[in-house]
DNA sequence: GTTGACCTTCCCATGATGGCAAGGTCTAGC
DNA sequence: GCTAGACCTTGCCATCATGGGAAGGTCAAC
């Protein structure tokens, strides 16, 4: 298989396949006499492992430890849970940062009207002139960090 | 003021208070002979606003159409709660896009058990071969409330 | 006058990905 | 055999917001 091939099969674009192997996620794979990399089914199938970790939103660096635990036959399953737990909770922090915001932003936005003046709570709420929020702030989850 | 106080007092670093000079996101601010950067509690508010809108998760491509709406006297509310909205769909997405791959990923994680045999689920998963869940997966949107 | 804190500019790095350019290779159709 | 077009190669640059560090100038206090 030549580099499109395994794209296309993999779902990861050439591009980064070389970039992979640039960085050492995967090794150097043979290569043609006019210097085309060739590809076996073994190949996709890591590429298709990097792939769906990708799409968990496992780092590279993660991939790279998770792959040698999937090739090390001596590797204990609680390696691999760890690495899942830890990346896990990565996900709820950026989760709940993102879910910070949205709330505070939507307080902002609901007490504004939206409409041709040019009064308007969102503008001075960033400004630093915090409108009174009509409901009780037990989220909890304001503007904790402020400055 | 010079950079470091306007930087202690808005909580944006001196290196991104020059970086937003460069990129024409604030104005250029005076000097002293010797060629330090000047600033006023004009300046300062500015910084503020910009820290905010970051806090609140805004592009500074964002910020700029903020700040030029900040300045503007006559602009609408409507632009600036448009605006908002617009970030906020996107922070919606973010937060969905990042709900699916925890959910994705307590799955697999749940699946195996962590002990220091080699067999693991999330290893399997990750390679494609899907392990059969437990209850069926409907639990994508409740979890949006309560992480 | 020295020391240390502060300032300046400039360059590089991050992480994962895409784009483009200049050039080589392969293959199908003529 | 020749050519078009699809595919491959490497290499550089861009994203986005931010930090690090180097080399050097300035200021204030002692």
């Amino acid at each position: 298989m030549n580099i499109g091939a395994v794209a296309k099969a993999s779902g990861v674009s050439a591009k980064m396949i070389r970039h992979y192997e640039q960085i050492g996620l995967i090794g150097h794979s043979p290569r043609t006499e006019a210097g085309y990399r060739q590809y076996q089914e073994r190949d996709l199938h890591t590429l298709k492992f990097i792939r769906s970790a990708r799409d968990l939103g496992f780092s590279l660096e993660q991939i790279r430890q998770l792959l040698s635990l999937w090739y090390d036959g001596e590797r204990s399953s609680a390696e691999v849970k760890q690495l899942a737990e830890s990346h896990l909770s990565d996900l709820d922090e950026r989760i709940q940062a993102l879910i910070t915001m949205r709330d505070a932003l939507v307080r902002l936005s609901e007490s504004c009207c939206g409409d041709d003046r040019p009064d308007c709570p969102i503008l001075e709420g960033l400004a630093g002139h915090v409108p009174a929020s009509s409901s009780p702030p037990q989220l909890s989850k304001q503007k904790a960090q402020g400055v």
